[in-house]
DNA sequence: CGTTATTAATTGAGCGTTCAATTAACAACG
DNA sequence: CGTTGTTAATTGAACGCTCAATTAATAACG
């Protein structure tokens, strides 16, 4: 049977049941075996298509960062929006669906802690981070003086990311996600609002 | 060498050991040899004071969730604080040089991928993010409308440990953990210089 | 000498990787 | 249109390794 597009397919086949072994067993219960059955291959299917276990892992994980990317293109691009709309795109990206879901959470919170030990994955946890300061320090830089737009920019990325690992480990992840969108477009007005006001004194 | 009070000494160089490990090697890496190694001592001794690896795993997260409380009661206790101050004081404990720590940063990331398929890893992880709000918001209360306390409260919890995670990851720690510690006593004051602002044009 | 502390060796389950065998699809040819 | 050769896709058993737990032996006290 050889099909040229079968490879992607399989491969695309294989992260999805990445994620899902994730979700059910962890990331350090998932095996070769609990991801192939899950994927209904066998196992050796792995090392075919992605050399071996680890890369899968590190497959599934760009596949996340690639759509975290395109969570904001799709919201920003082609449109012209003003600084505060784009900021609310910013932040609705980083809690789209898919990165609310289970699998999702459990499968970014493993590979954080897997790469304070492994280059590979520090390096694209690293691009990021810092993609989400340099998306938000863009547009603040539109809003504020520029000593304000870096502390701004730096706050609200780790109010992003704060509100989202204390939704990811709620025990009601379901609300804490919709409130922590909230509040962290109302933290940006908070931010913009204080230096308005601030202006106003000086 | 029957010592009674060798227990107890024995059981904190493991968890120093297990620190380390961790540290050196990740904790999917640490191995009861690698710890017992650390400790300049034999693998069984381990099943032996903590029934195996998983108690002595979650005994070293119960002694830094102890120590984080300890940070707090000692900036607080018997004194008496403005509201600003205690939440100064709760930034602060939250940012220790133990926190910042390498091994710490790494076990803590380690177990709370780890809680969210470990029932009794989660129940401990809950009752700290639930301390942290909790204090925060008893201070805010003392400033602020309840509502807003509460949101404020929010807020800077999700601030305090976004900025800890992304410190942790970052590829400088040791500035990034400095800044954050600054960034988020800027941010109390402005949300609490917010609603003075509010009030006067109310 | 009995008790406790500690070690060192052993066990057995579980894991990722490898690879020879099998299957399925297409292409060339008569 | 059927036969055959070729290639890619896929399987799954076998292998070697790692590790947690167990065990029995040793050492240090009272």
């Amino acid at each position: 049977m050889p099909r040229p597009a079968m490879k992607h397919v399989r491969q695309q086949q294989l992260i999805d049941a990445t994620l899902i072994s994730v979700e059910r067993y962890g990331l350090q219960h998932t095996t070769i075996n609990t991801i192939s059955g899950t994927a209904g291959m066998s196992s050796g299917i792995i090392s075919h298509y992605f050399g071996g276990k680890q890369g899968l892992i590190e497959a599934t994980l760009k596949y996340l960062l690639s759509e975290l990317k395109q969570a904001l293109l799709i919201r920003t691009s082609g449109k012209t929006l003003s600084p505060v709309t784009r900021l609310s795109m910013i932040v609705e990206a980083n809690f789209t669906e898919l990165q609310r879901s289970n699998a999702v959470t459990k499968t970014w919170l493993s590979f954080w802690s897997q790469a304070m030990h492994d280059p590979g994955l520090a390096r694209l946890q690293h691009i990021n981070s810092q993609r989400l300061y340099s998306n938000l320090l863009f547009s603040f830089k539109q809003l504020l003086p520029d000593t304000a737009a870096v502390n701004a920019a730096k706050q609200t990325a780790a109010v992003i990311d704060g509100f989202w690992l204390r939704s990811a480990l709620s025990s009601t992840p379901e609300q804490d996600f919709k409130q922590a969108q909230m509040l962290s477009k109302a933290f940006i007005e908070t931010v913009i609002l204080q230096y308005g006001e601030n202006q106003c004194r000086h």
